[in-house]
DNA sequence: AAGTGGTCTAGACCACCGT
DNA sequence: CGGTGGTCTAGACCACTTC
């Protein structure tokens, strides 16, 4: 038996705008997303089919379908050939993004800040040299920071990144997040690959993070690349796994 | 200074079929992806325009855009307006997808193995009974394995499924793939959310896993939605963090 | 047989980047 | 300024699912 087909209500697309920067495929998908979050579009309901969708918009196919499918890839909708799409039951998870951990304190309504530990330019170990497709030898910028939310510390944070960065003030780092500070610059943080395990916490990161002796702590290597595909930042991060986890969505492709 | 563009060898390209089954696009993804592989392709290159591409291989623009996005998608190119598309440097780094530990150990040329522990029906918890939209007081099909590879325990597994599925012999757990078994049964894993975290292995766990008492483990919990977007599967899972790691691809969109 | 998403074409105009 | 990717159109045919 198929589930039946659910008419989007008009109202959602109310104030669609040709005119405007926004592109059509997106405002469309962010009123789908809006739907689905507000309950107006309940777990499991089948959409219209995407002829029908174009014609009511007065929109080409293609466009309707680039507006289902970024929505498909954040696992919010599934399509099935031959059936239709239907929105994905259970809870919407944020996936872990390109965004800071300031921006996602920020969200949660708490006050992020850092303290600087490390603060120096230093000579390239060598997997961060290949990474940054430099000499061995050459020179990088170490930065090694405690996060903390509401004054508590919860990760400690240990970047390379290229020399350019090291005329950063430690000061800037207290209250602002390396991303936000490297995007001012010109940077732009495109790709990012990260190996995400756990292990005992070393003594210093007993000391830092406040923990008993042989805590655990989850710990993420992480390497950024920028928009011409050159690594930008090599991070070793390790953060209390009471006060933090990664929340990962995947679709099959 | 822009980096020189590197015209796509012909080479791979010599046998796209307009006939077989194989999508076109995807029969370019897949020759772009094995030339940057190959190192035909070296990192930060930039390639020829989609138009050029296009009329060189005869097909039209946006079957190359999709080829092409598919890549991107995968952390392979990056794109920028009004420059071009280049190959991302760095090591290509498999990501966590929706394959079972069985397929990625295969892989490795391990030979995985598990043992069941537990295999019944049970009332179900009231976050499954959530998950799975059904009654609190419904039953569900429980199981728990250790997974081992090459007779090393490494992952303890736990799941509550659809009591449909309760007719699975603990044997054929054994040596197949929890995800395998209810592929071929019919159920389609199409959508994944996960959140991983460390935490102290419990005592069961130390001895299952053969670990220290006190020892840190990788914690996962999961839930697995199907083509219909009904969730399939609750899972709980840990791992030996020395044997086991979760490697993640983000993408900026 | 009817309806769905999957793929593909051959154009068009735009915003953005580099020189 | 010329070249690039970003967006959009208005069709077409196909494979698949369901009835």
């Amino acid at each position: 038996m198929l589930q039946a087909q659910m008419v989007l209500p008009d109202g959602i697309f109310s104030d669609i705008s040709r005119s405007g920067p926004v592109p059509l495929y997106f405002q469309i998908s962010s009123r789908i997303e809006g739907a689905i979050h507000s309950g107006e579009l309940p777990a499991g309901v089948r959409l219209e089919n995407e002829v029908t969708i174009g014609k009511r918009l007065g929109l080409s196919r293609p466009t309707i379908r680039h507006a289902i499918q970024a929505l498909v890839d954040k696992g919010l909708l599934v399509k099935n050939p031959g059936v239709g799409t239907q929105v994905v039951h259970g809870k919407i998870t944020r996936n872990t993004a390109l965004t800071s951990l300031f921006d996602d304190m920020q969200r949660q309504g708490k006050q992020p800040t850092s303290r600087v530990l490390t603060h120096q330019v230093v000579e390239a170990p060598q997997a961060v040299a290949e990474a940054f497709g430099i000499e061995t030898g050459s020179t990088v910028f170490h930065l090694r920071r405690v996060r903390f939310a509401d004054g508590v510390p919860f990760a400690i944070l240990e970047n390379h990144l290229p020399v350019a960065f090291a005329d950063l003030a430690p000061e800037q780092f207290e209250n602002d997040s390396l991303h936000r500070l490297m995007c001012l610059r010109g940077a732009s943080m495109r790709v990012s690959k990260q190996t995400i395990g756990a292990r005992t916490a070393g003594s210093d990161e007993v000391e830092l993070l406040g923990l008993n002796p042989g805590a655990p702590v989850l710990a993420a290597h992480r390497t950024v690349y920028d928009n011409s595909g050159k690594a930008v930042d090599v991070g070793r991060h390790c953060y209390r796994p009471d006060l933090y986890s990664f929340d990962i969505t995947l679709v099959d492709k």
